[in-house]
This record gives C-alpha cells, sequence and structure tokens, in this order.
DNA sequence: CTGCGTCGATAACCTGACGGCATGGACGTC
DNA sequence: GACGTCCATGCCGTCAGGTTATCGACGCAG
C-alpha cells in the first residue's frame, strides 16, 4: 500500500499536537485539509487513528503505534536521499562546500585555490547559507564540508578544525547610549533586550545570546531575526543589540548601526567541519584549510 | 522533501528490469506514464538517475545508491502498517484468523466456538483467501493466525503446528485417458501438463507441482490460475492436470472434472500458523486449534 | 439564557498531477 | 530501406489536494 511521506507528516503533526487546528497552522495547510488528509490516511490504513472529541484529537492505540513508527521511516528516507544526493556530487567530481555568511572572509578564495590545486579534476560547489541554518547544510547533508561558526547544532556527529579566533562585538543602534562607549563590558547588556536567531537553531541561539556567560540571567528577548538583512534592521530600529564576530564590523556595515567591542564575554571560533566517514576528497580540503589558517588558531 | 512510495516502486522496478518498457508491464502502467514518473523523480531529487540510451536504463552511481536503500525502506514502512493494523485489531479485541479455501474444513466451527468459549469478550475476523496467497495474509501480517496448508511462503517466520495430514490426489479432466485408472502412479504424471499456481507463490507453487519427487523431472506447465474457479475451469477443459488434498474432491465437485488417488507422492498437511510474538490471545486459538485436530496427526 | 470562542466537519470550487493513447525520433538489424 | 525496439512528447480526461466560507457541537462568561 502507497503512502506520501508527506500524508506521514501530517499524521504525525495532528498527533503530536493532539489539535488539528494547530497541526494546520504548524505544516501551513488550512484546517480543512488536514481533515481530509487525516480521514484519507484512516480510509487507505481502514484504521481509525484518532477518537475525535471536542477536547482535539486523541491517538487511538493504533494512531499511537503508527506515530511511534514514523519518525523512524522519515528519517530513513532522509538518509537515503542524502546518500543519493552525496553519491552524485562525488560522481560528478563536486565537492559541495557550505558557509555560512558571517564565517566567510578573505582566505576563503585561497582555500578553494589551494584545493583546486589538490584537486584538478573536481569542481568547488560554494553555498551560503543565512544564520537560520548555522550548521550551513552540513547538518542534512546538503554539504559536503562546511566554514562555519561553532558551536553549530549537528556538530558532535562532524569532525571539527579550528580556522581562526576573534573577539565577540556587539552591534547596537548608533542611538544607543551604550554607543557612546569605546568598550563596553558584557554585564552592561544583561539588561539589554537582544535580536535573537529562531529557537529551532538550539545552542547556536543560546551561544550568541552568550546564555553561559551571564550567571544565570535569563536573556531577554527583543525580537527574533533569520536573514543577515532583517537582523541589521533590527538593530538600527533598536528593538534590541546582539553579539557579532568583530569582522562583522567590517562584512556589514550600516547606517545606524554601530558596532563596539565587548570586554567579558569568550570569542569566537571559524571552524571546517566535515562528516565523519574519511573521504580523501574532503580531506584534501581540509588540509587546504589549514594551511590558511590564521596564526592565532595554530 | 516529500515522496510516494509508489514512486520508489516505480523507480526500484526501472532500476532492476533496467529498461522502461518491461517496468511498465511489470507495474502495470504505461511506458509514458513511467517515463514521466521517472524524470519527476529526478527533478524533485535534482539528480540524474539513470543514463538513457538505446539498450535501456542504466542506473547512475546516484541511482545504485537510491536503489540500494529502497527495499529496506519500503520493508519498514510494510512493518510500521501492519503494527499499525495488528494494534488496531488488539484494542478492538478482534482476532484476524485467515484460511486458505482448501485448508477450511468441518472442524473451523468447533474451533471458533472453543475459541470464543476461552475469550468471550473476543470477536473473530474470518478472512478467507483464494491460493494465489497461500499464506491467507499471515506473511504479510492482514491476519493474526492462519488455517493453511505446508508449506507456505514466509514459513520460516511463523511458529506453525499440523492439525491433519491428507493424500494428495490429482484432479483432471473426466475425458483424460489416466481418468480411466482408479489409483494412479505419479510417475504416470511426470510427462502431464499441469495447472499450476502464480510463479509469485514461490514454494507453494512447487509443492502442488511436487518438483521435489519428481527425480529432477522439469514439470510441464500448462497454464497458470488464481482462484479456484479458474483452476477448475482449465482442469475441465484440459488445459492441464493438478495434485490437490483428498478433501478438494468433497468440496470442490465439478462437471468435467475427475479427481483420482495418487501413489507415490507425499501427503499434505494443514496447519495453524502463527507470528512468533506470544500474544496469549493467539496462543488460546491456537490451543482450540490442537484441541479439535484430527487424530492422524497427533 | 444568550452570545462568543474553539473544536472539527462539510460544501463548492480551482488547479495541477497522473494516467492513458497516439505518435515521434534515434538507432540497430535483417 | 523497411522494421523493431528503445525512450520522449503532446494532448486530453479524471481525480486528488488545496482554498475559502460556513456549519454544528460544545463549553464558558456575562
Amino acid at each position: 500500500m502507497d503512502v506520501d511521506t508527506r500524508l506521514l507528516r501530517y499524521f504525525a503533526a495532528v498527533a503530536e499536537e493532539g489539535n488539528l487546528t494547530r497541526a494546520a497552522e504548524r505544516l501551513f495547510v488550512s484546517q480543512p485539509a488536514l481533515t481530509k488528509q487525516v480521514k484519507q490516511l484512516e480510509a487507505q490504513l481502514g484504521v481509525e487513528l484518532f477518537v475525535r472529541s471536542r477536547a482535539g484529537m486523541v491517538p487511538t492505540e493504533a494512531g499511537d503505534a503508527l506515530a511511534a513508527r514514523i519518525p523512524g521511516l522519515l528519517a530513513d528516507w532522509d538518509r537515503a536521499l542524502r546518500e543519493t544526493r552525496s553519491a552524485a556530487s562525488r560522481a560528478a567530481r563536486v565537492l559541495r562546500v557550505g558557509f555560512v555568511a558571517s564565517a566567510a572572509n578573505e582566505s576563503t578564495q585561497r582555500i578553494i585555490a589551494a584545493f583546486t590545486g589538490r584537486r584538478p579534476d573536481w569542481r568547488v560547489d560554494l553555498r551560503q547559507t543565512d544564520w537560520s541554518e548555522p550548521s550551513a547544510g552540513l547538518a542534512d547533508g546538503r554539504v559536503d564540508v562546511a566554514l562555519l561558526r561553532l558551536p553549530f547544532p549537528g556538530q558532535d556527529r562532524s569532525n571539527v578544525a579550528v580556522l581562526l579566533t576573534e573577539p565577540r562585538w556587539v552591534a547596537l543602534a548608533e542611538s544607543h547610549p551604550l554607543a557612546a562607549l569605546a568598550r563596553i563590558p558584557f554585564r552592561d547588556l544583561w539588561d539589554e533586550p537582544f535580536v535573537a536567531a529562531p529557537q529551532e537553531t538550539g545552542e547556536w541561539r543560546d551561544y550568541w545570546l552568550a546564555t553561559d556567560e551571564r550567571d544565570g540571567t535569563e536573556p531577554r528577548i527583543g525580537t527574533v531575526t533569520r536573514t543577515t538583512d532583517e537582523w541589521l534592521t533590527a538593530i538600527a530600529n533598536g528593538y534590541g543589540v546582539a553579539l557579532a564576530p568583530e569582522s562583522c564590523a567590517r562584512f556589514y556595515p550600516r547606517p545606524g548601526v554601530a558596532y563596539r567591542p565587548v570586554t567579558g564575554v569568550s570569542p569566537s571560533r571559524v571552524a571546517v567541519a566535515w562528516a565523519k566517514d574519511g573521504d580523501p576528497v574532503i580531506a584534501d580540503f581540509v588540509r587546504s584549510c589549514l594551511e590558511h589558517r590564521a596564526p592565532s588558531a595554530r
């Protein structure tokens, strides 16, 4: 019997939420569409998956049994998908390199040149991601190797080599009183509202809020942004301040946004990361990275 | 990214056949439909899966990678499906009992009565299958327990208890010269065309052709049938002869078809079979079967 | 008790995907 | 040069999936 993974995702969302309306929102479809899909799944299986009540949708035992299996099924499909894509790029001698916007720096050009020297018959496919995806596509297998900032989600499943370390600064509205200072103690920022990364970026978000370096004070969230542009705009408009690597001041100047050094907060590390599977081509790329790392990281 | 399992089956068929036209036949769709589906899968993945040539469709490395994963994915989905259905029937206190047409016999009624005595709050759902499905739905988890004939596909994944043994007879056209004999030596049937079960029934087919008891002589296939009715018609019309359990002569008399005892061929065994997972309700059903088994099997 | 908010289900409609048939184009074979 | 065997393409009918608007059931607050 055939199913679409979409149906399985729909079902899983309803089972988790216990509520059609909310599940529909989460899936970006209308509630009637979800109603129909769930009914259709039940019809296809010949099994009642939910008990409907005013309280919402409660999974039956069969529904629970199915819900327990779905994450595994979807994960397996995802893995097959990634392996297929990576087989394709390997066969085409294409190395897929991801980098997060803020990690890109002057040495990228030289790294690629060095790699091309080592593997003249390979081509490099560069994919830039904004910081809504701090693993630069490595976590979901869309790239083979990534230049990014530590920490990132899925870091424990990857090999990592640090390329450089740079201090974290703060970006704030030029009109902000603290902008008058030449350097700002991090302690003075604890009570400021912050412009944060989305919840789902996990430890990346926490790192840039420096949650661990506030002595337990909860960070205040001014607003959440997904792209560099949104981020700059939010800061300029005074929705909050945000930590950022020093180089950000050079790469992303913006009228209305001031960058200042911060004391009392740990520096940020840029690294190259790759899957733990010992591909010699990736090893060559990593070698090319290490040749060009900043002296500070050696 | 979403896919339909149908698309995966399509892809797998093409990868196996290496030929669109033949794969299309096997899948009971037209060749253009398959062409489109394969292209769509490639578009969805963003990966070329086949190299097209006059020789046919040759999988690329990516295609091979995907093809290697698909059987596992489909099997997992199938398992999830079976578990869901079985959870549903367990919750509804329904025991799903399959039996193949030819295994049903007079004791079925008594077995069910005995089971109902043991589990008054349970209901028995009987599902008869013809011999295109000799496991009576046990192999694909559509029933919890089955009354059937040995051997059957998937037998090694099940527990089995023999209920009765009966000689194999032969069914042939009344006009057939051998029908004149009161009992027919199996040796005399070796060169006869046989009415056989479909290829995909595996050892079931071989067993009823008695492939192992012909000293290596290849059986001749007169025609292939899927249902009891087709089978009887084929025999009456002289497309071939066929082995059948003795009781078949009582249950399926048919003008134009004669049944005769056969010497020199092993008898057939009727058994109860169930999944190896120790459900106490199933155990009660098996117990009810064993109480009513024929003396010959004890 | 009445009006409102929150559930899920239903109706009417539109679009696009899938499948079928007929046909085309490339290439090898007799 | 005609034919057979591949896969691709064009055209068309059908149906599944989505959307919006609306309904019925129920609980709760005024």
